[in-house]
DNA sequence: CTAGAATAGTTTGAGTACCAACAATTAACG
DNA sequence: CGTTAATTGTTGGTACTCAAACTATTCTAG
């Protein structure tokens, strides 16, 4: 395996080894790899269709989640965003910043705050809400409605069984 | 003061706000939104798994694709792993400094590096591909051997096209 | 009632990512 | 040849991530 070395004389042809298209070895086979290509591929598609709201993939999923579960707490929304809660603290900070969420502190528990969307953090979420369908709709076509629901099945799979 | 100030007392209500599994709306059905779980959970089950190594998957990708395509360009490089070219600078200097990978001078292009590994670099790419190997498995058995294939062709579909 | 454990959120530090701007080099074309 | 354009890798700026250490509060034994 891995022959064609060692020439060096008169590189006239593919010296510059694989320009087009290296290959992939055992990678090739690896779940891991391909969904990591296929998640950074997504998220650039998103980010790029809402550059303008200065938005990401992962605040929406924050003002979703919120606007989904008004009242939950940074922990729990860490969770279902599959975020640690540290990284929440300074991503909330400036969605609050913004007038987009609420952090309303809870009288029976007052280490912790419940959080809910704004007016305007409603009125946004519906805005986004609605490119994020566009996005999800070319995805859709790229897996094929058919196989859809097998393969977000399979994902929810991984997630869980993983941790 | 504010003792007193409300009922306390009756916290036998889902107060909390979706405790255990909160709604996820529209998020249910966007693909991009469980694929970025999945990754991430399938990334840190990765990572804890070669601890000891100090690599994650993002460094075991370069490292084996430097081992598969000796000779590479680190801006062919990072095309092929996903990533942008001014990443791998810090990330490859941490492995030329490991003295796992060479990065050799061009004749007949001054400007590029050819990147190999060196042997210590191959000996740890044939260990850690067995984890890899291990970790993958463990995917596969979740995924399905039956829908492997399929799955990862939906994933190289989904990477190709959004580009 | 009180000491210790557990929990919510914040801060800090290291790592990783993109992009834009840049110097050095090479290619294209008159 | 010489001017201009393109490409390779690096640097600097910003952003996002986790994990560990920390504060404040609540829960739980005893």
């Amino acid at each position: 395996m891995a022959k064609a070395a060692g020439r060096r004389g008169r590189p006239h042809e593919s010296n510059a080894a694989e320009e087009a298209a290296p290959r992939l070895g055992p990678l090739a086979d690896f779940i891991g790899f391909h969904l990591r290509l296929a998640q950074e591929a997504s998220f650039q598609a998103f980010a790029r269709r809402v550059r303008d709201y200065k938005m990401r993939p992962g605040r929406f999923a924050v003002l979703a989640l919120i606007g989904e579960n008004p009242g939950i707490s940074q922990t729990a929304l860490g969770r279902a965003a599959g975020r640690d809660k540290s990284t929440l603290t300074p991503a909330l900070n400036d969605l609050v910043r913004r007038a987009l969420v609420k952090r309303r502190r809870v009288a029976s528990d007052r280490r912790s705050y419940a959080l809910s969307l704004t007016p305007k953090g409603e009125r946004l979420l519906a805005e986004l809400t609605l490119h994020a369908r566009a996005h999800d709709r070319l995805l859709d076509e790229i897996v094929g409605l058919k196989h859809k629901a097998e393969f977000i099945r399979t994902l929810r799979r991984l997630t869980m069984s993983l941790v």
